[in-house]
RNA sequence: GUCCCCAUCGUCUAGAGGCCCAGGACACCGCCCUUUCACGGCGGCAACGGGGGUUCGAAUCCCCCUGGGGACGCCA
């Protein structure tokens, strides 16, 4: 049969890096078998659903390209179906009203834990054919009462659950609206979904939507329960851990591709491989190989897949992705062979696109003042023969590049018998307002002429000033 | 509280009874390369949660404990 996968987010919250993972891991699975990947936002809670994490959920999805073959669908579009469902359920007699008022379910739960007991609904209104006046009564799904429930999952092994754990949820609300595992059940059966990959946290429902599914005569698919992923303090993630939504991770600088490195590298590996491509990741990943345990998520690696990634990249894609980052620094660079040249210049002392952004600067825009410890130190009256012999050489130099200037540079300090960086470094501080820059000949030669000159002129009045 | 899950360096992981006085990666610390910062190279620090078994032999299998996580909603 073919391999059909879902991923199905609720825009109740922010997609978040958890989220990405186990639509990596979907998509990822889906791929690899020729399957079908399908994405199904689950908004049945009108309340706290809202369009910005809907949208988040489709930018963020796009952003990282995994797109998918069929939909997005929205369950919200789908009460009909659900309708359908519940009313046939009703009328095969498994599924009933229950007339229990909120209070008294919540009288039966104190009740419960006061007895130190899992509190769960007893089954009053099960056999019960009458109604009760004045209330809106809920429908619930009639659980088998004995017997056990095995969830083959693929990545725990067999999980067993006693069905008299489990209590007679509800599938529809005193409103008619259908609930989260109702709906999950009807959409995976209409889907054809055959495996489904989701967190750790849904393995408890899992028994649940078993029953369902068997009581609709249904099949369930293949589960695959992946762990989850904590904070870097080991705590589960929150707002508190900085990044909410994926797409904070595209505005701060890194790599579709490495983000997916390295989240597919959270609970899976391959050898002592580190850094995969996307293709690589699609030939060799899968889902049976997955950890069962909880994993910690650590930005400082996830800094360092970005560099290993952006130093493997197309210049011209970097170049892009730089030109973005400068314009939400409020630089607009059109050049993007100049961008190109300087990404190529950067990548490798860059963690992140905005990094590089905010180290690129001096290429466009003037300093307000230099770095002061780096003035200090290197625009003193002894850098001046130096920077006035570059200068004067660079006038004219032609033809105007990284090789060329570098020649200039050696010259004028076998000249001055002085080592390189007696003139180097007094230059950078001139051209670039700091202490640090890519190699100075190919700072000189994406800067321009033009620019390199009125800056050494300013250094030179800096240093006049200085004394 | 009840049920379910998990347990190797600080972190991500390799390890499916002897190849492991435990390998790789990030981070950290040295050294080298070097015009700065990086990149790169070399080296270092650092782990099988505890206790019982099984076995000639256990990080690897079993049990208990401890610790962590999840679920228990007319939320998803």
């Amino acid at each position: 049969m073919a391999v059909r996968t879902r991923f199905a987010p609720s825009p109740t919250g922010l997609l978040h890096i958890g989220g990405v993972r186990t639509a990596l891991f979907c998509w990822l699975y889906a791929r690899r078998h020729s399957g079908t990947f399908i994405l199904r936002v689950e908004d049945t809670d009108r309340e706290r659903s809202t369009d910005e994490a809907v949208k988040v959920i489709l930018d963020g999805m796009d952003w990282l390209g995994l797109k998918p073959d069929e939909g997005p669908f929205f369950q919200t579009q789908r009460m009909d179906r659900y309708r359908a469902v519940i009313e046939q359920m009703l009328r095969e007699g498994k599924a009933y009203r229950c007339y229990c008022t909120k209070e008294e379910l919540e009288a039966l739960r104190t009740e419960q834990l006061a007895r130190k007991e899992k509190p769960r609904y007893d089954g009053r209104w099960r056999d019960r054919t009458d109604a009760r006046p004045g209330v809106d009564p809920v429908i619930r799904f009639k659980n088998p009462l004995d017997g056990a429930v095995v969830v083959e999952d693929v990545i725990h092994g067999p999980v067993t659950f006693d069905n008299r754990e489990l209590d007679d949820l509800i599938i529809a609300r005193a409103d008619g609206s259908p609930t989260y595992n109702f709906c999950v059940v009807v959409d995976d059966m209409d889907m054809n979904v055959t495996h489904v990959i989701r967190g750790d946290d849904h393995l408890n429902n899992t028994p649940r939507q078993m029953n369902m599914l068997r009581a609709l005569g249904v099949t369930p698919p293949v589960y695959a329960h992946v762990p989850m992923i904590l904070g870097p303090d080991g705590a589960k993630l929150s707002k508190r851990h900085g990044a909410v939504s994926v797409l904070e991770y595209r505005e701060e600088g890194f790599l579709p591709e490495a983000l997916l490195n390295y989240l597919v590298r959270l609970g899976w590996s391959h050898g002592d491989q580190e850094i995969f491509t996307l293709a690589e990741m699609e030939q060799l990943f899968d889902i049976n190989d997955v950890n069962k345990s909880a994993s910690a998520f650590n930005p400082e690696k996830l800094q360092w897949l970005n560099q290993q990634h952006m130093m493997r990249a197309s210049l011209r894609d970097l170049a892009v992705q730089l030109q973005w980052q400068l314009a939400r620094l409020g630089v607009d660079a059109e050049n993007l062979e100049q961008l190109e040249g300087i990404a190529a210049a950067q990548r490798e002392r860059s963690k992140t696109l905005r990094e590089m952004a905010q180290a690129s600067l001096f290429f466009f825009r003037d300093f307000d003042r230099y770095d002061e410890k780096a003035a200090r130190k290197n625009l003193t009256a002894e850098a001046k023969p130096g920077l006035a012999a570059v200068r004067a050489e660079i006038e004219k130099l032609t033809p105007w590049n990284a090789a060329s200037i570098h020649a200039t540079l050696e010259a004028v300090c076998a000249r001055l018998g002085v080592g390189l960086g007696k003139v180097a470094q007094p230059l950078r501080v001139a051209v670039s307002g700091g202490a640090v820059s890519p190699p100075i000949d190919a700072t000189v030669a994406l800067l321009g002429r033009d620019l390199t000159l009125a800056r050494i002129e300013r250094a030179l009045a800096y240093i006049g000033q200085a004394q």
